[in-house]
DNA sequence: TCCATATTTCCATTATTCTCGAAATATGAG
DNA sequence: CTCATATTTCGAGAATAATGGAAATATGGA
């Protein structure tokens, strides 16, 4: 991960709004939310979420795929571990042992994505 | 971890500046860095680096502690932690055994702090 | 006390981001 | 084709944050 994706990916979260979206998401699983629901759930204008949920994609924390009428967001659980990769990268350089455990977890993060499908089997 | 304690550290480290300090630090180790040294490392001013370093304190991402004539800065291992395990909580809900092994990493991050003592033994 | 080093505070300018109303686009149903 | 639903785009004003120069504060040494 380059330091600029992490920035747009830490400036995209680093929003109250934003930030409750995105958990939202993460909290839903890959199977995603209609950005209506999102919108009805956090309470908030269209356009704003719209806006918002713009911003995260384009920060690469959220994909989209359309469904009927309705645009269907799930965040990228990828994005997602490369950005705590990214900023835990060499901690605490020389006694890695400590801090590198991270990244089996992180491989499972990632692999999140397919392989967890939750409540509804879709 | 509450929402807005997430927001002020996300949007602390989404800027460029703040994120290369913060890596550093966190590349550094708990023993931490003067600021001066952080400076010339990075190659910033001083009084932007100072004013960095102090939104950085404000989110509760570094700590500081005076050594002389220097203020030495460390990442907050904690902290860092207790922020990871705010975006991924729930992750996946329904699915959690996929997600949860995150807290068992997040809690040796966290034992980071005192635990490791890179090269220099101080 | 006087000086050099280290860091912070103050200030003004510039630049970016946020917010929300209104209008536009896309899809599917009748 | 017309209509209702779902989402996005556009635009302007308000708010917030970034930048860098200059001065102020703090510490330790001569």
């Amino acid at each position: 991960m380059e330091s600029k994706s992490a920035v747009n990916m830490l400036s995209a979260l680093g929003h109250e709004g934003r930030l409750a979206i995105f958990r939202l998401l993460v909290k839903a699983g890959p199977q995603g939310v209609a950005a209506g629901d999102v919108a009805r759930a956090l309470d908030v204008l269209p356009n704003s979420l719209s806006a918002n949920l713009s911003i995260l994609a384009h920060a690469g924390l959220v994909t989209s795929r359309r469904e009927g009428r309705s645009i269907i967001y799930s965040a990228d659980y990828g994005a997602m571990s490369g950005l705590l990769g990214f900023l835990m990268e060499d901690c605490c350089d020389g006694a890695p042992e400590i801090c590198s455990p991270l990244n089996a977890v992180l491989a499972r993060v990632e692999a999140c994505g397919p392989a967890c499908a939750p409540k509804s089997p879709a």
